[in-house]
DNA sequence: TAGATTGTTAATCGATTAACAATC
DNA sequence: TAGATTGTTAATCGATTAACAATC
């Protein structure tokens, strides 16, 4: 039996793509169950958490057996929505916007690319992954005509408000933003902001723990208040 | 006073980088002070949790001025390894690869992009943000004359595993993994994985919320056990 | 001074773990 | 059957919030 699945903690939902990831692996191979201590070992999470975890989405597990990776991976891609068929559009075709129009994830997770737009007259008309690059002046006009879920923003820094702006004005209700600067929305949109040099910040971090655990920072650092 | 800084809880490093992102956003501004209640608005976090998560770096704060965004930045820079050199290489330039390659936020986090691999013989010896190309069998022999901190990992899911174990073997002690694909590596090398489409699961999860809540989810699935 | 705002403590809240009965 | 492993409860652990004295 299903619980009320509205009521996941966001600490779970966050957890989602991580299994998802794995039973993606798992459902390759040859097995058919999985136990929560070997997705513990795949995952880092321990096998109690993943048992409470699974709880939440109905009783896939059997005794002696584990879970159904099948199953679980189904009811997973329902949780995340990927089951949804959903448009999205790409705001900016510079080097990462380009990357993200070839990017594979769309349609495993429901989500189709149908228009890509930017502002620069040299991009505009060229073809990137069998979509050609429209003037960023027929978004309004593409957004009346066409149905779309969701926008990724990959356009400079200095652009990123006013062309978010331009996507909530035309009715956009998601964006992914790949801008470096935070942006701001009304409540009823949901931004998503990928801070893609995240995993610069987390890999330094890490690296510097050996150095800051020899504590030269306070030397290093004179701004402290008297 | 600076406590100990290797204590500092991975949640709190995790707020790390949002609170950079916002500090470098005010430190444009003509503003020397800002106050945990304007963090807590700009950042979503609550006040009582900022002025809790501050105290841990020093005390910048200044009763009834706020903090002193200065200060609080350089801090955070060095919490966060930034201060220190470090020199990174891309393994993969692949499209996802070469917008990595044009990324401007390696210098401000100290970071130095110094070698681009790639398999593909078309790509080899093409300039990219100033970088040639170069070939991936050069890889070994590039490490073994070239301090490195770091690897960026680009390459198609299938080489995502074999080029890992190489890095490792050559000595490489970090990687940022865009792989899909979760990487093995010992317990003495650092991986950070970046799943690109996360963000897109997030998103896809948000707009799902209402319709789950109208609980379309159990009748979608026929795949329970008894 | 009066108002503002920190730094910190204690209280609360929520998440994780340990343990084990149930059962395949 | 005996061994394995779930699902769940209670105990623990950790993180967040509320509150307020200190003080600029």
């Amino acid at each position: 039996m299903t619980k009320d699945l509205y009521s996941i903690p966001d600490i779970i939902m966050s957890r989602l793509p991580v299994y998802y990831q794995h039973l993606k692996k798992l459902k390759e191979s040859n097995k058919t169950y999985v136990s929560s201590e070997e997705l513990a070992k795949l995952t880092g999470f321990s096998s109690s958490l993943i048992r409470k975890d699974l709880s939440y989405f109905g009783t896939f597990g059997r005794k002696s057996y584990g879970y159904d990776i099948f199953c679980l991976f189904q009811q997973i891609r329902i949780i995340m929505g990927f089951n949804y068929n959903k448009k999205i559009i790409l705001i900016g075709a510079g080097h990462l916007g380009q990357a993200l129009a070839y990017n594979k994830g769309y349609i495993e997770r429901g989500y189709k690319l149908t228009a890509v737009f930017d502002k620069n007259p040299k991009l505009i008309g060229l073809v990137i992954n069998d979509l050609e690059i429209k003037s960023i002046s027929d978004l309004e006009n593409y957004l009346s005509e066409n149905k779309v879920d969701a926008a990724i923003l990959t356009v400079p820094e200095a652009a990123a408000q006013k062309t978010a702006d331009r996507l909530v004005a035309a009715g956009i209700k998601a964006i992914w933003s790949f801008a470096e600067v935070p942006i701001k929305v009304p409540a009823d949109v949901l931004v998503e902001e990928q801070l893609i040099n995240e995993g610069l910040c987390k890999l330094s971090v890490k690296m510097n723990q050996p150095r800051i655990n020899k504590s030269e920072v306070e030397e290093d650092f004179d701004c402290e208040q008297k």
